[in-house]
DNA sequence: AAGCATATTGCAATCGATTGCAATATAGCC
DNA sequence: GGCTATATTGCAATCGATTGCAATATGCTT
């Protein structure tokens, strides 16, 4: 009886090498102190001279675990800011590598073409043991089908404590506030606020954005929210457009984005708008490329290393037995040279 | 004997709505022509009223396919290019996407923490039925592991013609000539080359830089290759040295990747260099943010999306029993401000 | 040596879908 | 009706790892 040498080892040829049962060679691979340490080590050292590793799909049948986490890239279908923003590959890198360590495997997939049913996708075909979704859209509706399912799932998106699901994500409010307040310490005085609102995310930076402007005893304008999609290119025409409406008085910019705000950027040196002594400029995320576009960008830094390892540890705990909440991330300002006027 | 509530179905409980026996039922969903078409349709129509779907991982063991690629982001340990490198996102967006249409899952790790054996963790425990490997770095021993153990996978990076396993990637080589015959149009005389060229990729543009200034009758200066990591700090960094050092004639640069080019552009306008009258430069990729910097950047487009499909084509026909060959796709120069000097 | 408590191991069943092959049903022809 | 060819269906085995529980081994005490 040899091994078969064109097949892959199974447990079976390990546990003949190792002169025991299956079950035995099966309960020293996982350690089980059930079994003798003698033979425990034996059956390890046999499994490693030969590279050997327990058929994934077998072990997840028979324990009802696949040990693999799905992580779906949630689509504003209108635009394409998911996926081309910088800020998602850093965190999703952070996400992968923490589980990863943590013995999980990865499935990524983007809300624009996946199955409509992720409960049933994902959990009933039992291709994954949790969800992470990254993105909140415009209050999904799938969102709300994994709450009313009651599959453990974590969101990256806006934690407002009022949610049914746990979110977890940076102070959308407070971030935009420290912004809008150290505009306003650059001696600004008619700020715009360019991003969607119908966005939760959004929509608390303008919050933090009106906060600010309150506590400084300015009445906030509607006028100067200006809807714009998560791009530079809407950045750039929204930037164009307000500088040809009676906005001509503008002297700073809160950009709920990086992206916007370097589109804006553009739109306002084409126009030889002095940044920042003419127009000051803040954007929201702290891209790599933020520190050297020029004049280099303020921004409101996420920390989305701790972010992803928050998204992991909430959902793991949940799959565990435990809870999972929501949880607001501390952010950052800044300052860079597109809002630093001399004093 | 009724369904029990609180377990997710399985086949079993539809054959027996159906009336049936599961071996009906599977050849049923899966249409196969073999089961009565009124069969089929009762059977598809109640799967379909429950949402039932399979269990994966029951069939997976059985058939012995996951109907899973993994793809993994090739590190350079030194640098962290490959996480932040918004070219990335958008090719790994068209691989989810098109897997997905394909009916496949998508699995994503980074070469930072997963395991060292690839064929082992992947294929010997049936987790993934192909490999996408993101990235050569410099000739990767688990990349040639791979090779040798004639599983099938397929590389993104620099397709050479004298590898021994298929590799995707856009025409370095054409689009470095592409941009510096394009410089020396420009008037440029003494042009830097910023990248590292220990990466294949990066080598293969360095060739197309020779080749386009050996086309002009000008020698290329081994002094203007400054190995530069894929960071635009590194190209700020690796920009200002250069300026300091016996480089001050230069008028021209090209840069490996529009990070790097960001990074030099901003170096360039600190030192009140005028882009592109008194230094002209061209980057790489075509990232969202190269229309959007000021002066936007003049860069050389690698189509992604094409990219990506012809990824996933290649490994689904090797894993089909076809082949998978290296391909070489088509390039294109787009001219912005960086590089335009008045004629 | 016998009895008891504990350690160690192995048998057999299980997970849920798929598929080879035999059994049965159906249709058509003589 | 009998025979043949084809269509349809179901039984039983399989995939490979895990685990409950019974069987066996070991160590200690009397």
């Amino acid at each position: 009886m040899t091994i078969k040498p064109a097949k892959t080892m199974t447990l079976s040829d390990i546990a003949r090498l190792a002169g025991v049962s299956e079950s035995t060679a099966s309960r020293a691979l996982r350690d089980n102190p059930v079994i003798n340490a003698q033979t425990r080590q034996k059956v390890q050292q046999i499994a490693a001279d030969h590279q050997f590793k327990v058929n994934a799909t077998a072990r997840s049948l028979r324990t009802q675990k696949s040990h693999t986490i799905a992580v779906i890239i949630l689509f504003d279908a209108k635009t394409q800011q998911a996926i081309t923003d910088p800020f998602l590959l850093d965190i999703l890198g952070v996400i992968a590598d923490e589980l990863t360590r943590q013995g999980y495997d990865m499935l990524l997939s983007t809300s624009k073409t996946t199955d409509k049913d992720w409960r049933s996708y994902y959990f009933d075909s039992k291709r994954a043991d949790g969800l992470i979704v990254i993105g909140q859209g415009e209050h999904d509706e799938r969102v709300e089908q994994l709450s009313s399912a009651g599959v453990p799932f974590v969101v990256w998106g806006a934690a407002t404590g009022t949610e049914r699901f746990p979110v977890i994500g940076s102070d959308n409010r407070q971030g935009a506030q420290l912004a809008v307040t150290h505009l306003l310490a650059q001696g600004c005085k008619r700020i715009a606020f360019l991003g969607d609102i119908r966005h939760t995310e959004i929509e608390m930076r303008y919050l933090g954005y009106q906060d600010a402007l309150q506590a400084a005893g300015i009445k906030p304008e509607a006028k100067l929210q200006l809807n714009t999609d998560f791009t530079a290119q809407a950045g750039y025409l929204q930037t164009q457009q307000a500088l040809f409406n009676e906005l001509a008085t503008l002297d700073g910019i809160f950009a709920a984005s990086d992206a916007i705000a370097m589109g804006a950027m553009k739109a306002l040196l084409e126009h030889n708008i002095k940044v920042p002594q003419q127009l000051a400029l803040v954007g929201f995320d702290d891209i790599a490329m933020s520190a050297y576009c020029t004049p280099s960008l303020t921004t409101v830094k996420q920390d989305t290393h701790a972010g992803g390892k928050l998204l992991v540890a909430q959902l793991l705990s949940r799959i565990n037995g435990g809870k999972a909440a929501s949880q607001l991330l501390p952010v950052k300002l800044v300052e860079r040279q597109s809002s630093l006027r001399r004093n």
